[in-house]
DNA sequence: AGTAGCGCTATTGTGCACAAAATAACCTTT
DNA sequence: AAAGGTTATTTTGTGCACAATAGCGCTACT
């Protein structure tokens, strides 16, 4: 197990917020785990805190970061002002190709919503806006976007968003829209209206995810890596 | 001389580009210059690195980042999204005593510029985007900003512009007027091609900077951060 | 004379051992 | 019995020593 892997597994967990806030993520608890050096761990966790992945306390370790619906405003606006730019950007510069991938794509979340399959849907729904940065196909903005977003997944994750999966998917086909017809303005009004409704959906209230333990989380996200290694080796 | 302070300088050398490309930054090296062990620098040079302000090649080191016009139009495209999306935002949400300050700001440009002072211009410049920046209060689009707008200077210092200082300044003035009316779409069209337009300016030549010497650069800079703690102390 | 192979040196990577710090437990004292 | 202090334990931080690797120069051979 090397350090680029220990780094995306635990980046994996971590922005798909399937561990409370404020667990301890020790060093030599997770040395043991991946069966690699305190030092390989300490190195991954650092960097781990420099993305703000986690809270590194000094002399404390490192922990699980609490997002609060104060932080979720700020998200929030951050993710309104980078994707209405990339809204703007898109609907002067899709192919005919993209656009059509597109569609694709808000089909299936209509099918998904269709046959109430919850996961697949909640799945794309999410995978709408990386396809959107994807085809900016600026790996800066790539970045930026993915960053944000996976902190808003977290924020779902935790204040359970409490209904309306039906209205989601009607904007994410508003937004398409406008992209297909390039429609600038519209473009960027649809999306940070998208984006301001979802806010809105977050419960005020943290709900107390009791997650399995630190362990099963990423010993099972351990061995979800390998299999997918293995595959990728044949 | 603690871990973040190191981090600081050498983080305003390189986002300054100082440096030319290429340029080794050893360990042991670094670690006299500093006065500290290896390990510090060691920590900070991934850092740095983790935060792409400098290219670490295992089992060779870090180097500084050599910037190419490729790159540029990358940064670029990813400002006119980032800032555009800044200004939608801005337009919408400015205070009047932000609109004061803003036009504080252009007065003080066109000044600069009138009284020929290429390096206040150039200095007031770049803030003009920082300042949009700040004006946002989220901490989230600050960093994201900062980040490009300081490769973009990097990129500039490089690939020095070919001329037109007083054309920026009235693009800035346009930004400007636009925010201050609250015409969102204009001032998303100003800034746009405020940004495609520094784009054009950039020579297609490397202009190579027989900057000082590593050691001079850092030792300066060094010296500097002293001096502001001295100030800041009292 | 040019090139290929080889060994040397300089530099980075890694693990280990010890130091520092914080938390937790325990004991004393009021 | 509660509070405060003290010690012990656990956990992180740091420096050091050694290992690994890449770059470089040398030599020898064609």
């Amino acid at each position: 197990m090397n350090e680029g892997d220990i780094h995306a597994i635990l980046t994996r967990v971590l922005r798909a917020g399937r561990l409370p806030g404020g667990v301890k993520l020790g060093e030599h608890r997770l040395a043991d785990i991946f069966g690699v050096s305190r030092e390989r761990i300490r190195k991954v966790l650092h960097r781990l805190g420099a993305e703000r992945l986690l809270d590194i306390i000094k002399n404390r370790g490192a922990f699980t970061i609490e997002p609060d619906l104060r932080e979720s405003h700020m998200v929030y606006e951050a993710r309104r002002i980078l994707e209405s730019g990339m809204a703007a950007h898109l609907a002067e510069n899709l192919s005919e190709a993209q656009i059509a991938r597109l569609r694709r794509h808000v089909e299936a979340e209509g099918e998904a919503l269709r046959q109430d399959d919850q996961p697949t849907w909640q799945r794309l729904s999410a995978e709408f806006h990386f396809l959107l940065a994807e085809m900016t196909e600026n790996p800066l903005v790539q970045r930026q976007a993915h960053e944000l977003i996976s902190r808003t997944l977290m924020l779902v994750k935790r204040y359970e968003t409490t209904a309306g999966s039906a209205c989601g998917c009607e904007e994410h086909r508003a937004i398409f829209r406008a992209l297909a017809a390039r429609e600038r303005g519209k473009a960027v009004k649809a999306m940070t209206t998208h984006l301001s409704l979802v806010e809105t959906r977050l419960r005020p209230t943290l709900c107390e995810a009791v997650g399995p333990s630190l362990d099963d989380v990423l010993r099972e996200e351990i061995a979800r890596a390998s299999r997918e290694a293995t595959i990728a080796a044949e």
